[in-house]
DNA sequence: AAGTGTCCCTGCGAGC
DNA sequence: TGCTCGCAGGGACACT
């Protein structure tokens, strides 16, 4: 699933795919749904003949900047994939395509989604979307996340995933950084010490830079899977200590993983390492 | 304020 | 081999 280090792995990817600089011609809704904003009908006329000025990353958003008035904003949810497609290649209509942006090369920008979880957005101030997001992880003083923390009575692993308090942690990361930490998902984020929170910090910001360099996390091979737009899968899997280890030996003292639901949330812990 | 339940969707793995 | 079934999950929203 397209946590923070997924969705900055993609922002990258698509630079390095020279999208920058290139002017968006036309653009095809296959499923009108996936298009939050505008009217889905009204997306191609609005975007048609804008330029891609640059890419970025907020929270699990990818931020296109575009040369007219609206930027475009893209979030994967679930299942959704961005590829670009080379210019020989036809569409076949066989795909997930759920929008896709033909471009001035002749290549074509697919978002692609399974599941139709996943939204588009071409907005003229995306900061009102975006502000309604908490802090990046990677860009935030240990002291003003303990303070945020400590000052909340919230059971930790939902309030890790909730986007208003950090912005790009899901699932996978969430586990993977109480894990590391040595803390239990169920603890009240104001039970945790000072240096309980600064461990978490510190875990916190480890795991999600060892995903970033990993290229993300692609846990099968199917199509619901993660990939990079270039079409490789990412290669952290091998590296998660928690998530989806069920049974296995935990790395640090070989008791066995367990699965618990946390907040309806599936999750992974060491018994012995994370206590209650 | 915090927590729970529901909805949106459909591929996929497990079980038979 | 081929079928059915329920799980998976981010986020918005309605409730308690």
């Amino acid at each position: 699933m397209p946590e923070l280090p997924e969705v900055e792995t993609v922002v990258r990817d698509l630079r390095a795919c020279g999208l920058v600089g290139l002017q968006i011609m036309s653009a095809h809704v296959f499923w009108p749904r996936s298009v939050a904003a505008p009217a889905p009908a009204r997306l191609p006329a609005a975007i048609r003949g804008n330029q891609i000025i640059g890419l970025s990353r907020r929270g699990k958003f990818i931020r296109v900047d575009l040369s007219g008035k609206a930027d475009l904003l893209i979030h994967l949810r679930m299942t959704g994939r961005l590829y670009v497609a080379p210019a020989e290649r036809p569409a076949t209509g066989k795909t997930y395509d759920r929008v896709v942006f033909a471009l001035s090369d002749g290549r074509r920008l697919c978002f692609s989604d399974p599941r139709k979880f996943g939204r588009v957005w071409l907005v003229d101030n995306p900061d009102v979307l975006l502000d309604r997001l908490g802090p990046e992880p990677l860009a935030l003083p240990r002291a003003t996340f303990v303070h945020r923390l400590t000052a909340r009575s919230r059971t930790l692993k939902p309030l890790l995933m909730d986007q208003a308090f950090i912005a790009g942690i899901g699932n996978i990361y969430a586990d993977e950084a109480l894990w590391a930490a040595q803390i239990h998902p169920q603890r009240k984020s104001d039970s945790l010490s000072t240096e309980e929170a600064a461990r978490l910090y510190r875990a916190m910001r480890t795991v999600l830079r060892r995903g970033i360099r990993n290229l993300g996390t692609s846990l099968g091979a199917g199509h619901t899977n993660f990939r990079l737009p270039r079409g490789v899968p990412g290669r952290n899997r091998e590296h998660l200590c928690a998530y989806g280890q069920t049974g296995l030996p935990c790395e640090r003292c070989h008791t066995p993983i367990v699965r618990l639901l946390v907040g309806q949330r599936a999750t992974h812990i060491c018994p012995a390492c994370q206590r209650l």
